[in-house]
DNA sequence: GCCGTTTTCGGCCCGACTGTTTTCAGTCG
């Protein structure tokens, strides 16, 4: 049975083939573009199809519909199996490789007849790339590294993929005999952002412990057994997610959550803190003196060495132990904490949606409100609004808002933060908004200082709210985007700026220890899922983990406040 | 291959950057 993630995946393996063999860049693109419209879609893609009306969807026409109903009717498609003929299985997988685009890709197979990315890495190992026109020294070095990167990251994956596999991991072991209850652990469970395997730790039901194991080893998900040991089911996913199922009785279960939750160095420090109070504790029992003392959740194990529960985000380093020591962990913010979001765009720009949809799903979603945030006139790519336009759309926002009971609109704006530092609405615009999230869109690409001070004057502006896109970007320090974030924090916290926590799951290489500085600074945060769909506006749970990791509380964040709150807080901003 | 208040053909985002060249093609966002 084809699901919409199947025609998305059709789509975009047919835009890359088309690429690679030089067909019209704009036949590619709209391969592509009608995947992310389908991809964006929440409607029923599979059901329109099937009635014929596939063409009702942007970006599907008289031909692609024809493609898309035999795909949906048979599960395949003539025209990729035809296409796929015409060119190596593996050389969709060299275009991956950054700084190799389809045109590169085909004078190293015409030329060296590379085909795959293994053939490509034994190519540069005998130096034969430099030698072709259009490559050069830096080229090869470069592609050197990228492979060595890519073999590196094969066995992670990102945290919305995980979360996937979690749940269909969840719906087996709801169903399967012998297991009475179970948790997932280990860096999931810490919400890192890249995940290597999924732990689960599993109790079985008395007596029916030989069951679980087998019942396990036949899952029809499993591609693969890795590793079968007593108290071990280690299995490979069938989308190549490691999974490690741990085993284990009524009475090692709290410990073996407690053990595999943590990193080594977390629980090696929280043993050495049990044993200052007299406690042994090993990875399945705690004795005091000769008495192994049992315990029904692992919070209760905290509880009896006298230290405060360590929340799992807190549990990557020791530092989590040296804290709960002293009684220092704040109650973190929780899921059910956020009532709003401040970054929301619309069909006005580069959304998905309308805005009356929006403000639905939100609303459905169960939140308060949000500050809407269309991108500005500079963002040209993304059909950001002018003066005229934005005001076109004030008069919507309004209409909207005294139609709605429970649910309030706040006028904003993504606005740019131009090369030396304004914004790209004049004051007497931005003055007229309820708030504005500052964003940089063009390549970060200067020198740190003059980086810095472009930020920094946007932050002066005391018409600004909000300094977006803070995580993954510019609280990174990567190459190209490097800020100075000390003198950013300095700035904010004396202009009373917000910062945007973006939480988006495919931005890598969060930064929470920025977070927890700009937080002793007084700087207050919102997170928000940057959504361009209503499927987008959930992403904000990832934005919770993150504010967890930065030790952030609903009073740190403005997302908790209520509509009034923010008003007034908002109000208060500006003057 | 799609699309249309520039409408059935001729556009479709384009500027910055990089590494290669020796004035520019290819890639990226």
């Amino acid at each position: 049975m084809v699901d919409k993630k199947d025609i998305v995946a059709l789509l975009e393996e047919i835009s890359s083939l088309l690429e690679l063999k030089g067909e019209d860049k704009f036949k590619v693109s709209a391969y592509n573009r009608a995947a992310r419209s389908i991809q964006q879609s929440t409607s029923d893609v599979v059901g329109l199809i099937r009635k014929g009306e596939a063409k009702s969807i942007a970006g599907v026409g008289d031909a692609l519909s024809k493609k898309l109903s035999e795909f949906v009717e048979t599960g395949k498609l003539t025209y990729l199996e035809e296409l796929r003929k015409t060119l190596p299985e593996g050389l969709p997988d060299v275009l991956n490789i950054p700084g190799l685009g389809p045109s590169k890709v085909r004078t190293l197979f015409k030329e060296l007849d590379i085909k795959s990315v293994a053939e490509l890495e034994y190519a540069c190992g005998e130096n034969r790339l430099v030698s072709l026109k259009g490559f050069g020294q830096k080229t090869q070095v470069k592609v050197i590294e990228a492979i060595r990167q890519m073999k590196l990251n094969s066995d992670y994956h990102l945290i919305d993929v995980v979360n996937e596999t979690a749940l269909e991991i969840s719906d087996f072991l709801e169903k399967i005999s012998g297991v009475d209850k179970y948790e997932f652990t280990g860096s999931y469970r810490r919400r890192r952002e890249i995940i290597r395997d999924i732990d689960c730790v599993i109790k079985f039901k008395s007596g029916e412990r030989d069951k679980l194991f087998l019942s396990l080893q036949k899952l029809k998900s499993v591609r693969e057994i890795r590793e079968i040991k007593d108290d071990l089911v280690s299995v490979v996913w069938h989308n190549g997610i490691s999974v490690e199922f741990i085993i284990v009785n009524k009475a090692e279960y709290p410990f073996a959550i407690l053990h595999s939750i943590g990193s080594k160095e977390f629980f090696q420090s929280l043993k050495e803190y049990a044993s200052s109070r007299g406690y042994n504790l090993a990875m399945d029992t705690m004795k005091k003196g000769r008495d192994k003392i049992q315990f029904e959740s692992e919070e209760q194990i905290f509880g009896e060495i006298g230290i405060q529960y360590v929340p799992p985000e807190l549990r990557e380093t020791s530092e989590g132990v040296v804290s709960a020591s002293k009684g220092e962990i704040p109650e973190l913010v929780k899921l059910e904490d956020v009532i709003g979001l401040f970054h929301v765009h619309t069909n006005w720009s580069d959304g998905a949606e309308s805005l009356e949809d929006m403000a639905a799903a939100a609303r459905k979603l169960g939140l308060s409100y949000f500050g809407l945030t269309d991108h500005s006139k500079s963002a040209f790519y993304a059909n950001g609004l002018d003066e005229k336009r934005l005001k076109e759309q004030w008069a919507e926002v309004d209409k909207l808002n005294s139609g709605l009971q429970d649910f309030t609109i706040f006028k904003g704006s993504e606005v740019d933060i131009l090369a030396d530092g304004r914004l790209d609405f004049s004051d007497a615009v931005l003055k007229r908004l309820d708030f504005s999230v500052g964003s940089v869109h063009s390549k970060l690409n200067m020198k740190k200082d003059e980086a810095t001070k472009r930020l920094s004057g946007a932050l002066k502006n005391q018409y600004l709210t909000m300094l977006g896109h803070m995580t993954g970007r510019l609280l990174l320090g990567r190459p190209g985007y490097e800020v100075d974030m000390d003198e950013i924090i300095r700035i904010a916290s004396k202009y009373r700026k917000t910062i945007e926590i973006n939480a988006n799951p495919h931005r890598l290489d969060m930064d929470w220890r920025y977070i927890r500085k700009a937080k002793e600074a007084g700087i207050k945060f919102s997170i928000n899922p940057d959504a361009h769909s209503i499927a987008g506006l959930s992403d904000f749970s990832y934005g919770v983990s993150i504010a967890r990791k930065g030790w952030l509380t609903k009073h740190d964040l403005l997302n908790c406040m209520t509509a009034d709150e923010v008003k007034k807080y908002l109000a208060n901003a500006k003057g």
